[in-house]
DNA sequence: GGTTGACTTTACCGAACGGTCAACTAGAAT
DNA sequence: ATTCTAGTTGACCGTTCGGTAAAGTCAACC
């Protein structure tokens, strides 16, 4: 990687880091250049702006939601309704992390961005739709494979279900955060199997 | 009400109405002084500080949940069951109102601030979190009624269920304020039956 | 009629905001 | 050796931020 580009890196790093923690209100141009180390005039060479900055964060966001829990938890080694069991246990034990680390349950990047600035700015507002739509697909797949293995109604609506599964584990990241708990996650993550209906649940 | 409580009133109104609307950072005392044709000296002789007016805001908002939807809705004059509809109903439709007249959704005034404050100000987030709790008794108290009525096995955890709603709920309209579309309140807010498993679903 | 206290007005504070700009540095290409 | 350019630097812009303070207004009470 270029010197440029590591200083780039570095912005953006820094700025997922700061507004995940805070907000992206609370966090400001100033205080992101300096968590990097970087001068303001340099952002501005990398950065059309802060607003454009955030967009670069929350695609960075998006792949490293994917890469470190979606993908290893919905892998294909176990049957769907193990898979969420596992996506589940990621999920918990990232907020467990977080709170250790921050001393807060910081909930969902983008669901914590997505209602801050889904008024305030369409530009990111759009980018988070289109992120909840990756996230959206990842879940449409493991519920087809779970219609193939017989888990899920053969007319069950899995794009439908898809959204109701995103919505839900949002919601009960959102109620974790306010609790400042991620207990929270476990006892109620689970009840998205119900929200499923997947035939035969391990008990 | 006095002269000054009318004064104090405003002022209220006036940052309900702006920060639900945006977003807490994004409004200044300013603004809401102006909005409320009140001077900036005004607003600190009846609020501490921007935060403790936000927590009156809050407290107004529960206020005017409860009273506007929660108990019109859950009502006790249908089974609990339809009150469930009822409710969906009623936060669909106020939704689309406010999309009419914001030109956006807004979801959930309480979630929105949750999410923007809970790592900033912990006497913001402590009075959600108990501004949730109201709301979870309500949702108690008709999922006890629906053990009554035969509408849920006598077994249901009907707190845990009540938790599981309220999580869902603001999961949806999480979503719907993302897809600035009230039809995704319309579209997911019924799988709630699923989640609680009202026995005889009306279909 | 003078005093009290709630309320209003206005000017002000230092700090921070997002963003701009021109000058400067250093390494690669010609 | 010189030119070009990506990247860096730090000063600067006007505006707004949350909050303070002191003077002034007005109605109620003694």
């Amino acid at each position: 990687m270029s010197k440029g580009q590591e200083t780039r890196q570095r912005l953006l790093d820094s700025a997922q880091q700061l507004m995940y923690s805070r907000s992206y209100s609370d966090v400001g141009v100033q205080e992101i250049c300096n968590n990097a180390k970087v001068q303001k005039g340099s952002f501005y060479h990398f950065f059309a702006s802060k607003s454009a900055l955030t967009v670069e964060v929350l695609e960075q966001l998006k792949m490293q939601m994917i890469e470190s829990i979606l993908m290893p938890a919905f892998a294909k080694d176990l049957t769907p309704s193990r898979r969420f069991e596992r996506f589940i246990d990621y999920a918990y034990q990232h907020q467990v992390q977080i709170k250790e680390e921050y001393g807060y349950v910081l909930g969902c990047p983008m669901g914590n961005i997505a209602l801050e600035m889904s008024t305030q700015d369409e530009t990111i507002r759009k980018k988070v739709e289109t992120l909840f739509e990756s996230i959206f697909y990842v879940f449409v797949d493991v519920l087809d494979d779970a219609k193939i293995a017989g888990e899920l109604d053969a007319d069950a609506d899995t794009t439908e279900l898809a959204q109701v599964c995103l919505a839900y584990g949002e919601g009960v990241l959102l109620i974790a955060k306010t609790k400042n708990d991620p207990e929270v996650v476990k006892q109620l993550l689970p009840y998205v199997s119900k929200l499923i209906g997947f035939k035969c649940l391990p008990d």
